[in-house]
DNA sequence: ATCCTATTTCTATGATTGTCGAAAGATGCT
DNA sequence: AGCATCTTTCGACAATCATAGAAATAGGAT
């Protein structure tokens, strides 16, 4: 991910309603979510979400798909990974020991042998 | 994490020239770098810098020591880990499998040896 | 004490952003 | 066709932010 990819992400989420939208999208992968229900679940004007959605569909968090009257947004997971990555590679880079302790809080939740119950 | 923290985080990085000085600093982990340091590597006026630095700082990203003269910044790689954290497990909450392609992403970096045990 | 360096705080200004009423597009139903 | 529903775009306003000159603060050297 270039820099101003990056920027546009930050931006994108560095505003609390269109990080709880985003957060409320990414609860309801993979069905999706229509704008007004978003709209109408956080108590927000529609057209003032809908702004906010294009935000967040322009930093590449969401995606758009027309479903009869509806539009619904959908979380876009391989751009979280990416400004995960971001963050986690920009800190590694050239240094791997600093890396390492911040590997560690993702791997044990997905380790096989342990911690099933309670798995990410 | 809470909300209103990782708003303050994402609003620092979401800003061409702070994310600059933060990718600055953290590759001077862990010996830090000066504030007029930072502010003429990247070409900026040291108030202005110091304004941004600020910001940071108030994010958690950063942190301040004074050093004779000079007040030397350093990166707060728990700050990082702690948004990384937070960016991941907002997208697992009750899917895990979602959680999976995005931990194999950094798996690799520090424990090369078994990526493939990567579950979720 | 005086000067010099390093940094911050004060202050003002122009630019950007969040909000939302009103109007406009799109879609489906009868 | 007309009408209702869902959503976006337009336009304007208030609030916030980035920038940087000038002054203030802190520390070290002579």
């Amino acid at each position: 991910m270039e820099m101003f990819s990056a920027i546009d992400v930050f931006a994108a989420l560095a505003q609390p309603t269109r990080l709880e939208a985003f957060r409320l999208i990414m609860a309801h992968e993979p069905d999706g979510l229509a704008a007004g229900e978003v709209a109408r679940r956080l108590d927000v004007p529609q057209n003032t979400m809908s702004t906010h959605l294009a935000v967040l569909a322009r930093a590449g968090l969401i995606s758009a798909e027309r479903q009869s009257r509806s539009i619904l947004y959908r979380a876009e997971i391989e751009r979280v990974r990416e400004i995960a990555s971001f963050l986690v590679h920009d800190c590694c880079g050239g240094r791997p020991e600093l890396c390492e302790p911040l590997v560690a809080e993702f791997t044990p939740c997905c380790s096989p042998k342990e911690a099933s119950d309670v798995c990410c």
